[in-house]
DNA sequence: CTCGTGACCCCAA
DNA sequence: ATTGGGGCCACGA
């Protein structure tokens, strides 16, 4: 058992109850169980993500996740979740780390118990 | 025990 | 828009 069990078990509890089509920020898990630490959260994602739904955790900047915006992508285009494409963005210039699109936050932002 | 490393955040120039 | 600085915390070396 781990130490801090408490702290990520709680993590991934807040993880798996983000609706599909919808997304929270690191911040705003990390205040849900009560922390600051947004960082952790990415930390604990990295390490236990393939438990829950981690692309349903995403940056405050609406940007997609380091290293996954491509994997990322295919479910938010199948769970229909709100996306912002850049209008200057298309297949020549888009480079997998810097694909023209972000999360229309505004839209997809999930707030525990409403 | 200390240090460095992140799928980070927020505020100020 | 871009930089820079401080804060937060789990985890492995």
């Amino acid at each position: 058992m781990m130490a801090d069990e408490k702290f990520t078990t709680a993590v991934l509890a807040v993880a798996e109850s983000i609706p599909p089509g919808r997304v929270m920020t690191y911040g705003d898990v990390a205040q849900a169980v009560g922390s600051r630490a947004a960082r952790a959260v990415g930390q604990i994602m990295a390490r236990y993500g393939d438990e829950v739904p981690w692309w349903r955790v995403v940056p405050a900047s609406g940007q997609p996740i380091s290293g996954h915006s491509a994997e990322s992508l295919a479910y938010y285009r199948d769970e229909g979740t709100p996306l912002i494409f850049a209008a200057q963005a298309n297949q020549f210039t888009a480079h997998p780390e810097t694909a023209g699109w972000r999360i229309d936050l505004k839209k997809a932002l999930w707030v525990p118990g409403r």
